[in-house]
DNA sequence: CGGCGCATCGATCGAAAGGTGTAACGGCGC
DNA sequence: GCGCCGTTACACCTTTCGATCGATGCGCCG
């Protein structure tokens, strides 16, 4: 609530945290400086406004932390970025700040090797002690993420193969089973029997609802 | 790339544009603040983090141009806002800044009285030259925003009825016929009814290829 | 005032989708 | 090796959906 200055002395040796800051929005990247520089203790030394060049610069700058967006432009490179910097045994660690919530989307970077989940919504305060959590190698997670956390634990059921979301993926997009079983090289039978097993994984009974369902979880996207 | 200085001298008489930040993310609103303060001629006067705060400041404090997220946390009152703002006669230029470029927005945004229509991945001189042609009165609309405006332009057939709308965002919540029958206090010859209407409007053949096109055309959300 | 679009309801009929049961095959772990 | 799971596939039956005819009342606009 109130501020308060670090326990630690300040003129010791100036231990900076330094900081990448991956997002391709040109605005939120010098929000983030803004927000992060007047936090004593914080240095960015880089941005990168690509999934590619945050990789490349985290190999060559080695900061600290790297602060990585998980929607690049068109593609969703964010994860794969994070998973690349994060497999890196002494590399930096990596903190999502994304828009989404998604399930999906927090599991998968978490299991990208992420050392926290923030949402850009986040106020400024905890956006500093979230970096410094990560700095210091602890987890940190936006509470809204942290709740849906424990709520996808608790029915891990909806874990579709990639089979099943594939087909999923093709109902979205309003194809029929007769299209899709064209366009997968399948049956109809056999897209018939993927969608009753998706029915019975996300417990509902219609295509529709279905979709409802996986893009409510995250499961498929758009 | 360079740093430049604008054409006009600085020292004359500061006629600085007044602005008020209207966004619910403290960073992107950080980093509107750094972006337009480094630039000459604009005075950030306010930042409001909902909509309702944004129309109440627009009103007291009488700024020359507010920039507007369309977003606002879990209800979408930033169009409201924008006509409440707009429809003042001596008022202040609304100008849209969002991430999303969805057909309907964009015609909603404009049909609400925005002045300009932004996205946030703009670079910041894109920004700057936006935001002096609004409070010059001038129309500013992002180079993607547009070519989708003539693109809608073209092919106008796809508005759906207030009830079509409400008939189609139930098929979307994957209800079905019947379900959407007893909802809406309707016989399911109706709900048929609407949906053969929003087939021939749409150009599509199924619920879910209705839902899917809906989606990408931005007519109903998620 | 006579259309026109919108919203409401009805009936019919064929096609598509969903429910249930069954089964084969390959991979993976205990 | 045996069982579980994912993927593929088939048959039969019921329900739902979509397409195509209708029809009525209402508000708006030229």
């Amino acid at each position: 609530m109130d501020e308060r200055t670090t326990g630690r002395a300040a003129g010791t040796e100036a231990p900076s945290v330094r900081l990448l800051l991956a997002d391709d929005h040109p605005v939120v990247r010098a929000g983030l400086r803004a927000v992060l520089e007047t936090e004593p203790g914080f240095r960015v030394v880089a941005e990168a406004s690509s999934a590619e060049e945050a990789v490349r610069l985290a190999g060559e700058l080695a900061p600290d932390v790297v602060l990585m967006d998980l929607q690049f432009g068109e593609r969703m490179l964010g994860s794969e970025a994070t998973e690349r910097i994060a497999s890196v045994p002494g590399g930096p660690r990596v903190l999502i700040l994304t828009t989404y919530d998604t399930d999906t989307d927090i599991l998968n970077a978490i299991e990208a090797g992420a050392t926290g989940y923030l949402l850009k919504d986040a106020p400024p305060e905890e956006l500093a002690a979230a970096v410094r959590s990560a700095a210091a190698g602890r987890t940190a997670l936006a509470p809204a993420v942290a709740s849906r956390l424990v709520g996808r634990m608790r029915q891990r059921e909806a874990a579709l193969s990639r089979r099943e979301t594939e087909v999923l993926s093709l109902v979205a997009e309003g194809l029929s089973n007769q299209q899709i079983s064209k366009q997968l090289f399948l049956s109809q039978a056999t897209v018939k029997s993927h969608l009753a097993h998706i029915y019975t994984k996300l417990g509902v009974d219609s295509r529709t609802s279905a979709v409802a369902a996986a893009t409510s979880q995250g499961i498929i996207r758009r």
